[in-house]
DNA sequence: TTTCGAATGTCAGGACTTTGACATAGTGGA
DNA sequence: TCCACTATGTCAAAGTCCTGACATTCGAAA
């Protein structure tokens, strides 16, 4: 009995980069930079498109909702929101009426922003998931959930 | 705010936070910030020690090999390097004997920070794999390999 | 009511990273 | 041989992001 010697969980490469650490790093570096690419020829940075679709699906965040969102400090967040002001795209009260936070709501001109970026940046995660059996889709993604959730924790 | 009730995953839903780039994004900043805290109590941040995986596992490595593997620029490699080079936990020579590449070797000391660091950073991983089902751990390090190299190509 | 804690926005400073550019060293082909 | 072409290291400048700190605001508990 306890012949176990080849299935232990750990499953600890000595080679590092064959740790689920670093092809995470890997893919997130790769899809970084070619949102990159494809959001420059809209002025955009990452973070500010990652801004402007959640306030397309939940307006009103305030910053450090944002913030939180985006995985930035709040201070970043705000550098984001005064970019994303002076460009126009979004609009948020000189004062707060209920506490010290600032909704923020899309522009006209900001949902036309994103909704010109949206189809260029949907067909780079398209090319990404493509890559796997559709059939593991599902089970990637609560993977990845549950992951982060064990770290945040 | 950021709330979570349904549970299908559609190949592209309308929340942005249940693609796979946000999980990708959620995931790797959640580890991030772990390894942080544990490395910041040897001295260490998270490139200088991938630098000191990488050069154990692959003595003589050049910055811009580095560069490439730790996925920074060569300037920035070059700034980690610096610093492990005045920490005296690597050491390169100061001129070139082929090319302009210099290789880059750890020293005694920079091999037993590595040691003292390993067991912290590997339980890490090993609480973040944890979270899922043993038997998808082959297959998410194979999902998340051909993703990168759909972006990378 | 009063007080304390948590959350938010903001400022100052520094650390890290990138973009852009340039000179040098090797490689392969005309 | 000579000439692009690539790769590497490095410098300068700018941008990005974070750490640490502080004042303000709300809400809950004493």
């Amino acid at each position: 009995m306890m012949e176990k010697s080849q299935a232990e969980p750990p499953h600890h490469a000595k080679d590092v980069t064959r740790h689920v650490g670093y092809a995470l790093k890997r893919t997130q570096a790769a899809l970084r930079s070619a949102m990159d690419g494809v959001l420059r020829e809209y002025g955009l940075t990452v973070p500010q498109y990652a801004t402007l679709e959640l306030l397309a699906l939940n307006p009103g965040m305030s910053n450090a909702d944002l913030a939180r969102a985006t995985f930035v400090t709040r201070q970043s967040g705000n550098v984001v929101l005064q970019g994303l002001q002076e460009a126009g795209l979004i609009t948020r009260p000189a004062t707060a009426d209920h506490g010290r936070a600032r909704p923020a709501h899309l522009t006209e001109e900001g949902r036309a922003r994103l909704d010109a970026v949206q189809d260029a940046v949907y067909a780079i995660e398209r090319h990404m998931t493509a890559a796997i059996p559709p059939e593991r889709l599902a089970a990637l993604l609560a993977d990845l959930d549950r992951m982060a959730a064990a770290l945040e924790e």
